[in-house]
DNA sequence: CGGCATCCGGGAAGATACTG
DNA sequence: CAGTATCTTCCCGGATGCCG
């Protein structure tokens, strides 16, 4: 009798809430907790199964993992999909609102690149190293170019598709990439934003460039960071 | 001797981050935290004391409001500014950088007014509700309005410039406002996002509008709540 | 009053081990 | 592979009290 809890776990996930009619509050409630905005992240370019999901956010635990999906499942961000009888369990998508968060990723991505402490030398998964892609264009850079980049990144392949300075990436082999970078996320981020000479990489066979080579050094040239924010003496 | 602690809270404030090249999981790190963009949308129309955050954020301990400012002045979003002495004490403020985060938050709000749970209904804070009208603004609802709407809630004053589809907050007594709401946040919203007309609010005498009051009228329709996101049938 | 330190209770996050 | 179970750690929130 007195094992019931206050908040029934089952019942009313009455966690703690902004109880705030604010927008931006209610965000927070619905995706603001550790480890959700990642886990749509990892969701952005596709659905996943739970253990790749786990594997490409070092850090999370099975446990915490669980929680966030149903979390995200409950508010109508993420559903369940059984896979087709060739391949077995499920995985988990995004809903087409929960899509629709990605431009605000993006800008918040952008955003937070101005800080001191922004270090691109860490972890990179697959995914975000894609989507950072697109959320660092600068149209002004790309503008007068058009052409398919192809990426293989351990068993995942990706493409970015450039048009009218704009930037589409999407999961899956492109079918006519100009160029293709086959590396880890950290060697091409350290090629993009680390101001690597895409010829080091390939020397020590870390990298490796297919293709339209003049377009891979043109492409490493497209996503300069913003200029980090001062922090006023104080 | 044996008190010290593992993580010094002093000197690095290494608390829980994700160590994630990622410009979204930076920004995680820098505002994920329980209340941070809350206080942050809080200054967003202009600095304010520490006291006025408080009472604006129902719910936050001044305990964690404390730590939050700490952070975000260590982060190099927020500053902290000595009053002229006329006044005393120190308000806070958003750097450059914290203002540029506006759209995100806008873009945020917007997103998650689409929630199924989203209750406009509830409490409002007068910096969020003015906030709320330039990110909830349709250009192709307010393209060829140009006026000034000015706003009396508690002792502070807001207007809202409409020009060209465009929405722009300011705190601050509007010189030339065409009409000018006097009332809570709370009885603006019932009004703007719940449909209320504004005579039944007048009539309880939770409002007062002053001026063009067409301009009234047509003001609270600009606003309509994007369509609620599908929970998919599972 | 404004701002910060300290102590405490509850609960979320993290690590590890284990199961279908 | 996809999670549960359990235990520990630490953050959040509330209360109190100090200090200018």
């Amino acid at each position: 009798m007195e094992s019931q809890k206050i908040t029934d776990s089952k019942n009313g996930p009455s966690r703690r809430r902004y109880e705030d009619a604010c927008g931006t509050a209610h965000a927070l409630d619905l995706i603001g907790e550790r480890w959700a905005l990642l886990v749509m992240r990892e969701l952005m370019l596709g659905p996943k199964r739970f253990s790749d999901i786990r594997a490409d956010l070092p850090g999370i635990s099975a446990n915490v993992l669980t929680q966030r999906l149903e979390s995200l499942e409950e508010a109508g961000i993420v559903t369940r999909q059984r896979l087709d009888p060739p391949a077995s369990g499920q995985v988990y998508a995004l809903t087409e609102w929960g899509h629709q968060a990605r431009p605000i990723m993006g800008a918040l991505g952008r955003w937070a690149t101005r800080s001191p402490g922004h270090d691109p030398g860490q972890h990179f998964s697959a995914v975000s190293l894609m989507l950072s892609f697109q959320a660092m264009n600068q149209p002004s850079l790309s503008k007068d170019i058009r052409a398919v980049v192809g990426f293989r990144v351990g068993r995942e392949s990706f493409f970015a598709r450039l048009a009218d300075g704009m930037v589409d990436v999407q999961r899956g082999a492109a079918p006519d990439a100009d160029v293709t970078f086959t590396g880890a996320p950290p060697t091409i981020a350290a090629a993009v934003y680390g101001g690597v000479p895409l010829a080091a990489l390939e020397r020590d066979g870390l990298l490796a460039v297919e293709g339209d080579r003049a377009l891979a050094e043109r492409f490493i040239t497209l996503f300069p960071l913003p200029p980090k924010a001062l922090k006023p003496a104080r």
